[in-house]
DNA sequence: GACGGAAACTAACCTGCATCATGCGTTTAA
DNA sequence: TTAAACGCATGATGCAGGTTAGTTTCCGTC
């Protein structure tokens, strides 16, 4: 129940039905936050990682004027702060950007596991590494993209990784952010996401509105966004628009 | 040896000798690199792992327009590609930027210290995940700092890292780039990183000339870019210039 | 010690995005 | 039922950093 998106569709880390039970066994807890709460600040020592099961949370870095950067955003089936298994500590506040649903493993269950079904650990391990990827490329994006192909980039991987968690269909999906949201999301003020928004809507690429996206030119978008989504590490992504790659 | 540098001084994950024994062992070969080499290239898969010696190395992605991004910058001491186990494949290329000396560990030899030693893949899976911390903080940098601010973080965190390697004095360090190097790096034209790197050196901050770096303000610096070394856990980062943490 | 190439440096111009300001519709809460 | 708050939208203005087009300095090498 609780695992059914993990690692979905994961090149080569998929879960086993017993590797499921495992995960599902460890949960010690499930609750849920309201909108925009703090769950973690940077520097706490933590014992729990938690897996969500529902909503939109954020990993974000403040800089001294408030101004924030988003490092990461999660969706169902996403192990937020797996990475404070083996750090202790994170770098980084977590929160919640809509009301959200979690499930909490304490580290002491993933030491077990550690132990008992080591290649389950290479998994949990793998997962980290799919964040550090998408990482990088939103370190593509922030560093070599224009304000629109930011923002189309962003609606591409998000559309990717619904799709492979099952929450799009590959061209429409629900996603409840704010146009600010997205400029922390994309290092831009919001009154220049709203331009962009209007920009990709007269370009007839994509529509948001009402915490709805829809993608009309997947083609083109991914064009703008010079997006390929061979960094998600999705099983199949061949329905998946991208950039034509090279071989 | 050839492991002295590699976690150096890292927050509860240090080797033990026995540790740094195992790693030696497992290194099949030790080859050294041209300047500018291309060593890996995205989307092959990968059946050994790198540590790098001696040198700099960098990962990167490169736009349509042949506009690169670094998404990481190696010193002597780090495992380069240490998420290629996990991953198989990678989604960046990797390649040398100065001549460069590694040490290859095959994937094998990893498989091999999992089944004995899982402490130590514990700390192997750290050093992966410490890379994932410095991708947020160049985040950061990309996304909420000026030209100047990019810059002196990325100095600051260079400082930091060969300070724990053993490779600056805290103030003044070797450093093989290139000003175009520098751009790639933090997301900007050559012509403008020369404006910033004219800008520190007369406010007094920093100089960069003939591949030595000189920080002559450490705090200063550190204010500008907004630096806190917390990220890259390192195991006594008193001696470091940071903005002051909020406790 | 002349040559060639790379890197550092500079100036003039231009533009993409930030900044500041305002209005409007819709939700929240008092 | 009213006002306060929020999200979206849009116009005017300014500037940080990109672009283009050089010149200068530093090297290695013939």
């Amino acid at each position: 129940m609780f695992t059914e998106r993990f690692l979905r569709d994961k090149r080569g880390a998929s879960l086993e039905a017993d590797e499921r039970a495992r995960i599902e066994a460890a949960i010690s807890e499930v609750k849920t936050f309201g909108p925009r709460n703090i769950v973690a600040r940077a520097g706490e020592p933590l014992t729990n990682s938690t897996l969500l099961l529902e909503g939109i949370m954020s990993r974000y870095l403040d800089d001294r004027n408030g101004l924030r950067q988003l490092v990461a955003i999660h969706f169902p089936g996403d192990f937020l702060d797996l990475h404070a298994f083996p750090l202790k500590v994170l770098d980084h506040d977590v929160a919640t950007l809509t009301t959200a649903t979690v499930a909490t493993v304490p580290h002491a269950e993933i030491e077990a596991i550690a132990e008992e079904m080591p290649q389950l650990i290479r998994k949990l391990w793998f997962a980290t590494l799919l964040d550090a990827a998408i990482h990088r490329a939103w370190l593509f994006r922030l560093g070599r993209l224009d304000a629109t192909g930011r923002v189309a980039h962003f609606l591409c991987e998000t559309n990717a990784r619904l799709f492979s968690a099952g929450l799009s269909d590959g061209r429409r999906f629900a996603l409840a952010l704010t146009q600010a949201d997205l400029a922390e999301i994309c290092g831009l003020t919001t009154v220049h996401v709203n331009r962009v928004m209007r920009q990709l809507r007269e370009e007839q690429l994509c529509l948001f509105r009402s915490s709805l996206v829809e993608i009309l030119d997947p083609a083109g978008l991914a064009k703008r966004a010079q997006f390929d989504p061979a960094y998600l590490y999705i099983d199949d992504d061949s329905q998946l628009p991208s950039v034509q790659r090279p071989k």
